[in-house]
DNA sequence: CGAGGTAGTAATCGACTGATAACCTGTCGG
DNA sequence: CCGACAGGTTATCAGTCGATTACTACCTCG
């Protein structure tokens, strides 16, 4: 396997790890045993753990700008865009990276990426809905709602709180059930996508 | 000093450093020092680190609960509960960790606490306004948002960015700077008042 | 064949961490 | 004075982690 190959493989594996335990609570070992890899030679490939961190997270902020850029202008953006949205936070490990990137403000790179996700995702929805800024918060806000409840599974302990209820409900609006249908962990088209991604 | 004492002016502690470096990125030790006590004798009071963490994360969610809590009913709610938050997230300590906790989402008694803090704020807003579901989620949206940008710390990074200087302009309202004029990192009330809510 | 580069691994190390055990010290009732 | 308990420390340990070094297997081109 080419070195390229190996590096999106153990992208990959990295975004599950780090996604479940965050940057301090993961070792590359961890890394390295889901990829299949020895230990020193993740850490070799990389530079180190800082640096693999770095990677991971910049390719998932990536991921999701990308995603949300695909959607064309027009009337049906606002729609669009929100199911491109539900889409996104489907892959759990996705989501939970990118809750465990805003909350490190301690590393600036990390807070760095955060804020031009953020950023992104607010400028595009107002460029593709012709949208003024208070709706294009609104959307960017709701999206960080629903990923602070998937990531804390709150859609699986709505037994007997109606309030919790109420607030799923809400939350994810019409059209949820049918974008979490097939919530499978990790998308099998991912490490495809990924390896295409590749530059060579 | 009295073991109550002691305990309470540990959380405050921990309370520093665990919103800087999470769960996993810290260690008793830094805890102990910014104590000013030594590391084992943490670790004896609280029986462990996974405790020390719960506690000090439950009594920051309370915290949360309790501040919007006590604003009364009436027309005015909105704004106060508004205002009550803007002055809860002066505190970056306590926003950091409970940033820290949504991305904890593998820990589930953390995961929970998590769970019961949204679930309370919704709960509170709908009661003291008699404002519906969809108005109450968009104050939480707005509050978790609210809490993304200060933990990525965007309003020190507006230079050359008109998009993100939008977004954080209509993320706080107007009003906001008053209640951010006073940001000091630690605010010196608080020692004082944990050692007050000693029960003693 | 053999030189050289590419893709990896095994072995090992120093630093750090959470936890335990044993010990110290002031104070207060009898 | 003295036991005893509360508050707190020093010393120490076993495990883990990130990183480095040195090595190996394989391919490829002249």
């Amino acid at each position: 396997m080419t070195a390229d190959e190996r590096r999106e493989q153990i992208l990959g594996a990295a975004l599950v790890v780090f996604a479940h335990g965050g940057y301090a609570g993961t070792s590359t070992d961890q890394v390295a045993r889901e990829a299949g890899v020895s230990q020193p030679y993740v850490v070799r490939l990389f530079g180190g753990k800082q640096q693999l961190f770095a990677e991971v997270y910049a390719q998932a902020c990536q991921r999701i700008v990308d995603s949300l850029g695909a959607v064309p202008a027009g009337p049906k953006a606002r729609h669009e865009l929100g199911e491109a949205y539900l889409s996104l936070v489907t892959d759990r490990n996705l989501l939970l990276l990118v809750m465990h990137g805003f909350a490190a403000g301690s590393e600036p790179e990390i807070a760095r990426l955060a804020r031009w996700t953020l950023t992104e995702v607010f400028r595009v929805y107002r460029e593709r809905t012709g949208d003024g800024p208070d709706e294009a918060k609104q959307f960017v806000a709701q999206g960080i709602l629903i990923n602070v409840m998937m990531a804390s599974d709150a859609r699986a302990h709505l037994d007997g709180d109606a309030d919790l209820a109420a607030l799923v409900d809400c939350t994810f609006g019409p059209g949820l059930d049918s974008a979490l249908a097939s919530t499978g962990q990790r998308p099998a088209s991912f490490a495809a996508h990924a390896v295409a991604g590749a530059h060579r």
